[in-house]
DNA sequence: TGGTAATAGTTGAAAATGTAACTAACAACC
DNA sequence: GGTTGTTAGTTACATTTTCAACTATTACCA
């Protein structure tokens, strides 16, 4: 098993990119899987929905870069727990508003502490130069 | 929806990272999904070998950082199309040594066109310092 | 030597995801 | 006003992934 060829995994950077988000997203994971039984998709909503209070799913889908599906099961397994809860448009009933209930936020805000460490464990391993840069480059990157 | 919250999830970098991920993966899956009928983990597999001659699926594991059920499958695809061949070590009949055949060889060439095309186009969206600090940190962040 | 533990890899069932088709509500246009 | 087109969201089905149990082989050690 020697390197041969050169052209150099570690160097492409879709699969550099996969590998970082893979391990670095590995010990929030267990956070939240452990702790709530949450799947990535449903912390990723029931961010979205603390962060700004107030959403359908539509705003969902775009703001997280979600497709609808993933965004509709998460929602349905958030209301189920009583994470959030569903409020139809007035003017128009294809919309739904969704907010998260009391418990919800609460499970918001003992992730967000937890999501606090994790990143801080994270940059850890990085310069503050890097850290900057990192977080330039990656959301040039996220645009499509 | 008005941003409330004090946590940015911009700044989240497990998000971040996976948002990035997904986005610079997509256009590169097209490819080795349109043009072979390929799944992530079968490119991934088939670019360890192309890039290391002859490994073990153990050594894919280690590697690539993918479970084994992962490999294995993969594995089987790639063999079913004569993208590879195995062969049993002669002093330890655990070990399955697998190599490319040339038709895999070939698949992997066309791919890796793509792929170092690919990444010049992702490329172009940073600065020549924001790569090199990005790989670093990609690689700083890969280490378990 | 024999018995237990460890390792490489596979398989089956359950869970999650992706894709496309679907429903329900509204818009637009004649 | 009725037909056609759009949009928000759900559902059904196929494909993938995950998890745990399994087989086969070798290692360890009393």
């Amino acid at each position: 098993m020697t390197h041969k060829d050169d052209f150099d995994l570690r160097e492409f950077l879709p699969y550099l990119l996969n590998q970082a988000a893979e391990i670095s997203s590995q010990s929030f994971q267990r956070i939240y899987k452990g702790r709530y039984g949450m799947l990535r998709t449903e912390w990723r909503v029931l961010f979205h929905l603390a962060i700004y209070e107030r959403m359908t799913a539509k705003d969902i889908c775009e703001k997280a870069i979600m497709h609808k599906t993933k965004v509709s099961r998460a929602v349905q397994r958030l209301e189920q727990r009583r994470y959030l809860q569903r409020k139809p448009d007035e003017k128009d009933r294809r919309h739904e508003w969704l907010t998260l209930t009391s418990q919800g936020r609460a499970v918001y805000e003992d992730l967000r502490a937890h999501a606090r460490q994790h990143d801080l464990v994270l940059m850890q391993k990085l310069s503050i130069e890097e850290i900057t840069v990192l977080r330039r480059a990656l959301n040039a990157l996220s645009q499509p």
